[in-house]
DNA sequence: CCTAGAACCTGCGAGC
DNA sequence: TGCTCGCAGGTTCTAG
């Protein structure tokens, strides 16, 4: 699950469920699962064993469950299509289930990753004084984050000679914003994803910001956004927020503004949709 | 240094 | 029915 309210959906579902279990036993069915633990798969699961979770903490997209008594933590990103699913012991294996850990206590459950295109993973790292493991050290906070520096993210975008969703996307400025809610949140602030980040001003930065924040806080009270199964919490249930999309996924539909059928264009290999009246595409830079 | 584009994967639905 | 194509919510590497 993609964007940071369906990670942090999952992240919830950790801090109830596997925290503070102890691993028994771990088992990795596809090494491309766990290819950011450099040191492989057999090392991966032997380092796990026999260490306490702790209380699962996240940054943007990434999450990572801390190992008590150690500097170190178990490090996942779900890419386009990665699950963290609590299921039964019982329960028969996903199809695309690439890591399990089963825990040493009788509540009858597991941790299961799947993933169908493996784009996600699992991996161990060291943690640096504030908890973040090392290899996520250049990703910035994220806009749900109280230390997120508004200031500082707008001089950025002044600085920077690009368009304005390619710096939403990008993980080293401002966190957790995938292609749906920067979309969502483009719309609501009436701006134009190609717009170039050197012309906002501060105070439609500061715009931007809050709707970005409001919209991420809205999927988060109804379990995130999901189209299909492909986007579960741990317990494999569906979100309820793509009923309340203003822009993605809209082609042709009107405007919940101004009726004006909503268009997609190409972009980046994927899609940007809009409204054309609403957000105004920029003057042609001579 | 910065920015844009391709590469990495599997599966699904549309169109022929 | 079966094939091909386009598309999917992300990150990272490379070329310019």
């Amino acid at each position: 699950m993609p964007e940071l309210p369906e990670v942090e959906v999952v992240r919830r579902g950790l801090e109830r469920w596997v925290a503070h279990r102890t691993v028994a036993d771990v088992e990795v069915l596809h090494p491309r699962a766990v290819r950011r633990h450099l040191a492989g798969a057999d090392d991966f699961a032997h380092r796990l064993k026999g260490h306490r979770v702790g209380v699962p903490s996240r940054r943007g997209k990434y999450l990572w469950l801390p190992l008590a008594d150690t500097s170190q933590a178990v490090l996942a990103h779900l890419g386009m299509s990665g699950q963290l699913l609590v299921q039964p012991h019982a329960a028969p294996d996903e199809k695309h289930l690439r890591v399990r850990v089963r825990f040493a206590d009788a509540l009858g459950t597991e941790l299961r990753f799947v993933d169908q295109r493996t784009f996600g993973g699992l991996s161990l790292h060291d943690t640096g004084p504030d908890g973040l493991p090392d290899v996520i050290a250049h990703i910035a906070r994220d806009p749900l984050d109280p230390l997120f520096d508004d200031e500082a993210f707008h001089r950025a975008l002044r600085r920077r000679r690009t368009t304005i969703k390619r710096a939403l996307l990008d993980q080293s400025l401002i966190s957790g914003v995938g292609n749906i809610y920067a979309d969502e949140a483009l719309w609501r602030a009436r701006i134009h994803y190609e717009r170039p980040t050197a012309t906002l001003t501060r105070p439609r930065t500061a715009e931007l910001l809050g709707h970005v924040r409001d919209v991420m806080n809205a999927a988060l009270a109804v379990g995130g956004t999901s189209f299909d199964s492909l986007y579960v919490n741990v317990n494999g249930e569906s979100g309820y927020f793509d009923r309340s999309l203003d822009a993605y996924g809209r082609e042709g539909l009107p405007c919940r503004r101004c009726a004006t059928p909503m268009r997609r264009r190409p972009w980046m290999n994927r899609s940007s949709y809009f409204c054309p009246r609403c957000q105004r595409a920029p003057r042609a830079l001579s």
